[in-house]
DNA sequence: GCAGAATGGGACATCAGTGTCCCGTTTTTG
DNA sequence: CAAAAACGGGACACTGATGTCCCATTCTGC
């Protein structure tokens, strides 16, 4: 249950060199944890350049990673949500924005919600940072730009989704992270099936 | 390496309270190993109802459930997309009942596809098994059934991550399994954005 | 009912991941 | 340059999962 550092009891700002280090393993961890949930302590530790008892002195346990991790990708995420201001302009315009929020965000957050051993604190940090995207998805549907007849949960669920495929389809290589995220809002917008 | 049951080394059709063992433990590892991974064996059989060194003796190490498991939901897979007789009627329609058939062995395929310890062997069965679905897929973008400004990959990945999420809302009890249906294929054939 | 098959469960060795401790070395900082 | 901070890596104990073996018990088919 502590927040972070190991010895600045308090709010000390942390030396240049530690918050180089912990940027780096929390970066590595946020990397190879959301492709792979069950990577051990030993495999992020070497893909953050530093050594296994290194990251033990910034992260006691494994669940602290996880939750700093998951604390640094709520509050980017509510940022970025905030940034969107969904509240303005039209649904569909607001939509996109929302694709290219997500589209950075995406693979952690399915990641945290997947990983049994994150607090129900940090879900709810979650559910709240897209607060903001629930109720542009029900402003679209009372304005009538999006479609009624589904609930907005599910519009939700499914914007999650697709911009885990656009994610995926760019880290094999199928399409340019530009090409997915036009991909993602063309096949939202439409669907697969021929217009007409 | 070996391929399946313990003493009859030839093809001896296996006794009947064996093949029903077989059946339990099998179902079982299904079930949970598709919503966890990582479940132990411990667990696997005893959700089967069995001692877990019952489960040693019908598969003697966890790969070998796992690629059995495979074999099975592969065989499945592809009797399914067989039946479902995708070059018969409009592409829509058969996109349809693409549908229904995924819906049944979604879950299966994704853990497959993400589980590391599975058999290169077994991926490309899987991708076999897709094939007709690949082909009906290109059919109908030819044909101007299906949107041609995107790959027939991305419509297949598509596909694949959509009725994924319809299994999850059914498991978590927001729509049910006809709803979830019908919902994946409206959106899938219209997108969320209202016509017009 | 009886022989053989099938099972459950305990005991055991093994292994990989984890968390802790410590010491010698490198890097930063003043 | 020297003290302090940060680090790498080895040694260690511990844990949970795995795989093997064995024996007493239950079930099945004849």
């Amino acid at each position: 249950m502590d927040y972070c550092g190991p010895m600045p009891s308090k709010t000390e700002p942390e030396s240049s060199t530690r918050s180089r280090t912990r940027r780096a393993i929390l970066d590595a961890a946020l990397e190879l944890l959301s492709q792979r949930p069950g990577t051990s302590l030993g495999e992020i530790a070497e893909a953050a350049g530093v050594g296994r008892s290194t990251l033990h002195r910034y992260f006691s346990e494994r669940s602290e990673l996880i939750a700093a991790i998951a604390g640094d990708a709520v509050d980017k995420l509510t940022s970025g949500v905030a940034e969107a201001a969904l509240n303005q302009g039209t649904p569909v315009e607001a939509l996109r924005r929302v694709v290219h929020v997500y589209f950075e965000f995406g693979p952690v957050l399915l990641f945290l919600v997947s990983e049994p051993q994150v607090s129900t604190e940090i879900v709810t940090g979650i559910e709240t940072a897209d607060v903001p995207v629930l109720e542009l998805i029900q402003r679209g549907q009372r304005e009538g730009y999006f479609d009624s007849s589904v609930s907005a949960q599910w519009i939700s669920r499914v914007l999650g989704w697709m911009v885990h495929a656009g994610s995926e389809s760019v880290r094999e290589g199928e399409l340019t992270r530009f090409e997915a995220v036009e991909t993602v809002i063309r096949t939202l917008e439409r669907g697969v099936v021929s217009a007409g």
